[in-house]
DNA sequence: ACCTGAACACCGTTCAAGT
DNA sequence: ACCTGAACACCGTTCAAGT
C-alpha cells in the first residue's frame, strides 16, 4: 500500500488555501510559512509556483473582486447600474476579512478586476458622458469602492473589543473637546459618530455619481 | 572636560528625526532600530517616549497633515474653500515622500488632524448643508485627500523606473487586451493612463464637492 | 526616572542539495 | 521539473540590569 499521497501543490491550490486563512483569521495571519504549514510542506516550496508575497495578494484580490458578467447597459438607468458595480466589488471585498487592505497600494489589473473596469465603462460610455469624464469616473468609482472596503474591515477587525463602545469612545472623545477650539466638531459629535449600515457609504457613492453625472458636459 | 554630552532623548526629537528618514528615503526606511541608530542609542531606549512605532506614525501624520488657522467661512465661495483645504491635506502629506501610506488605517485624531476637521466643519456649516450632510462630507473628503496623496507616492516611490516608461507599459498593457471581450478598455487606453499633473485629483475633487451641493436639501 | 545590551519571537526570501 | 532543510537578513518589542 502507498502512503496517502498528498494532492500536488499548485497555484490553484495555494492561492485557495491562502484566502480560507484571511476568511479564518484575517489578513495578519497570513504568510508564506503559516501557509506552507497548512499546505503539509515548506515555505520555500510556495516560491515555485508563486513569485513572492506580494504575487499571491494580487492573486486573492483578482478573486474577491471576480463579479458576475457585463450586463447590457441602459442609459436610462446608468446612475443605479453604477452603484451596483461600486456595491458588487466592496461586498467581494467585505465577504474576506480585511483583505481590502491588500489593495491599496495596488493598480488592480488581474483579469477579474479588468472585467469590472469593462463594466464600468460601458455603462459610462453608453451613459453618453465625454471619454475623459468616463476613464477618470471609473478611477475614482474603483478607489472608492477599495478604501470603503478597507475602511469598513478595521472596524470588523478589532474583534477584541465591542463596537459600539467603540463607536461611543470617539463619540465621548469629539464631545470632550475644548469648546472655545472646536465648537462645531464637539457639537456635531453625534453627526460624525453615526453609524447606521451601510448609509455612510451610501451617501458618498450617491454624491460620487451625482457628481459625475454634473460632468456630462465638461473636458469634451 | 566632560565629554560631549548628547541632546537628551525627547519625543519630540525623536519625532523630527523619523520625519527626516521619512523624507530622505520613504517609509519603508523607517524602522526602530534605524531610527534608534540615527539618535545614536539603542531601539529598546525608543520606548521610553513613543508607545510603539503605530504611536510614532500617528505623530508623523498629524505633523504632516498641520495646516495653518481655520479661514473664516465664506458662504458664497464654500466649494472652493472646500476644495482648498483638500488640496492643503494631500500637499501636505505629499511633501514627505510615501508617509499617506501611514494614514489608511487610521482614523486621524491627532490635534492637527482635529483642526482640519473643524475647519471642514466650519464651512460647511456656514454653507447652509444639514447637519448629517456636513458630517459625512467631512468623512468623504478626508478619505479622498489621504487616499489620493497615498496613490501619487506611488508612482514617485519607483524612483527605480522611468515614470514615463511606467505609463507607457499600462497603456500597452490596455491596448492589448482581447477586443472582444475588452473592447472599450482597448479603445479607452488613452484615457485610462492619462497623467497630466493635478488633473485627475482636481476631477475627482471637483464631482465630490459638486455631489455634496448637490445634497443640500437631502436628509434633513 | 531614564537608558542600555541582549535576547525573543517573528518575518520574506534564497540557495545548495536532493528526488 | 519540482521540492526541501537550513540558513540569511531583517523586523518590533520586551526585560533584566545598569546609572
Amino acid at each position: 500500500m502507498s502512503p496517502p499521497k498528498r494532492e500536488p501543490l499548485t497555484r490553484d491550490r495555494i492561492v485557495r488555501t491562502a484566502m480560507s486563512i484571511v476568511d479564518d483569521e484575517g489578513l495578519d495571519a497570513l504568510n508564506m510559512r503559516r501557509l506552507a504549514d497548512e499546505l503539509g510542506t515548506g515555505p520555500a516550496s510556495l516560491y515555485a509556483h508563486v513569485a513572492n508575497k506580494d504575487e499571491l495578494l494580487q492573486l486573492l484580490v483578482d478573486l474577491a473582486v471576480a463579479g458576475h458578467e457585463i450586463p447590457h447597459p441602459d442609459p436610462d438607468r446608468w446612475q443605479e447600474q453604477v452603484k451596483e458595480v461600486v456595491r458588487g466589488i466592496r461586498a467581494g471585498l467585505g465577504a474576506h476579512r480585511d483583505l481590502a487592505r491588500a489593495c491599496l497600494g495596488r493598480i488592480p489589473s488581474g483579469p477579474e478586476a479588468m472585467v469590472n473596469v469593462e463594466r464600468f465603462l460601458a455603462i459610462l460610455v453608453a451613459a453618453g458622458l465625454p471619454r475623459q469624464v468616463v476613464a477618470y469616473s471609473v478611477d475614482i468609482l474603483a478607489l472608492y469602492a477599495t478604501t470603503t472596503a478597507y475602511e469598513e474591515s478595521l472596524y470588523a477587525a478589532r474583534d477584541d473589543e465591542d463596537p459600539a463602545a467603540y463607536i461611543e469612545e470617539a463619540h465621548a472623545y469629539f464631545r470632550g473637546l475644548p469648546r472655545e477650539q472646536f465648537p462645531l466638531t464637539a457639537d456635531l459629535a453625534p453627526e460624525l459618530t453615526r453609524c447606521e449600515g451601510d448609509e455612510r457609504f451610501e451617501f458618498g457613492l450617491d454624491a460620487l455619481v451625482r457628481g459625475i453625472a454634473a460632468m456630462k458636459h465638461d473636458m469634451s
